[in-house]
DNA sequence: ATCGTGTAACCTACCGGTACGGTTGAACAC
DNA sequence: GTGTTCAACCGTACCGGTAGGTTACACGAT
């Protein structure tokens, strides 16, 4: 009576769901394997079976983050269709919002490239792909709102994502992450405006 | 006929810039005390006597990151007296060519900080302080060219800051830490520009 | 029989931190 | 000048704890 339905969470779900809480408050180098297994109530054989080692579980912890970030970038656009210039606003509501959450420490992504500055660490791998995406998703948005240099505009309001992450854990709520949908705003209307010498 | 010369640097002075280096290369968890003393071509116990923890050293390498921030940061004002547009202009180009120097990784402050997610921590209080410093010095300047909302500038500017030091590291030399200059400008144009309708 | 799991022990390496004893050099009395 | 003293400064050797990672094996359910 119950076709797909497993009631009893795996190991490795539980590893999973447990390091992720526990990575992203703490930093991934703060939480020892023991630490993660004990509090998923498992044990280390299980850990070490599921994911292979403690890199590829920060890996795959990220690789959820990512999706994470993904589904509220999607929600945001999708609010607006056909109005790039509404998403990219509503992108950076989403992202003050966010930010603004109790226990909130910037994006986990970015963290764990501070974390590991070896390129060729698994978690950074992830980290490095993801923000990629990011700046083509941008870069789509800014050239469909005809933005005089896409590029450039892209990369100004990633800046402002970024320093939003960032600040937002070293100031408290009262931080320079409140200027940033201004910022934005501003940014675009500066690479948009028909102004001095106009091209359409 | 040497006053205060001392041709040999002291196991203090040897731990803390090997530790430096260390410590911005890789990280301050990613390091070990053994590592550093015995790079430093020392021993532990003086690494203790001079510096009581491992968590006090990366205090003292933060402190001495936050000079060598300061004395950029006033060089790049100095240029430009009483011209607070040009100095924070100045302060973006010297970012800029800091960030794309070889073996560089961002702010060590910012780093640190989002190592150290713990308040108490002696590293992540310099870091704080750092900051909050940053942003002051960043509001006189908004301030000082009479910018309609000085505070949401600085605040603006200062994301973007953030935003240079970690982009940076995460994009390689290509990344959006390129466009910060202009966005910088676009900014303090909007936040200065006479209104809708233009003056001059 | 097989798969997923837990038990329990074990490994090497390294972590941050310390008790203690040796070396040096300047200051002093003679 | 010589001998003594004393405080910095320093290194040897070591501490307990824990890090990430591995092994062999027993168990229960499918």
């Amino acid at each position: 009576m119950s076709p797909p339905a497993k009631v009893a969470p795996k190991a490795a779900e539980r590893i999973l769901a447990t390091a992720a809480e526990l990575f992203y408050r703490e930093g991934t180098r703060a939480v020892g394997v023991d630490e993660i297994v004990s509090r998923a109530g498992t044990t280390k054989p299980s850990l070490y079976r599921a994911f292979g080692s403690k890199d590829q579980l920060i890996a795959a912890y990220l690789t959820v983050e990512a999706e994470g970030f993904r589904a509220r970038f999607d929600a945001a656009v999708d609010a607006h269709p056909g109005d790039p210039r509404a998403q990219i606003l509503a992108v950076f509501d989403a992202l003050g919002a966010q930010v603004a959450e109790p226990g909130r420490r910037g994006c986990a992504l970015t963290n764990a490239a501070v974390e590991y500055p070896a390129a060729e660490h698994p978690g950074r791998l992830v980290t490095v792909e993801h923000k990629l995406q990011l700046r083509e998703r941008l870069r789509a948005m800014t050239k469909a709102m005809d933005a005089r240099k896409p590029k450039k505009l892209a990369d100004a309001l990633l800046l402002l994502i970024e320093g939003v992450y960032v600040s937002s854990q070293i100031f408290g709520p009262d931080g320079p992450a409140g200027a940033a949908r201004m910022a934005a705003e501003a940014l675009i209307e500066a690479h948009t405006r028909e102004a001095p010498k106009e091209t359409a």
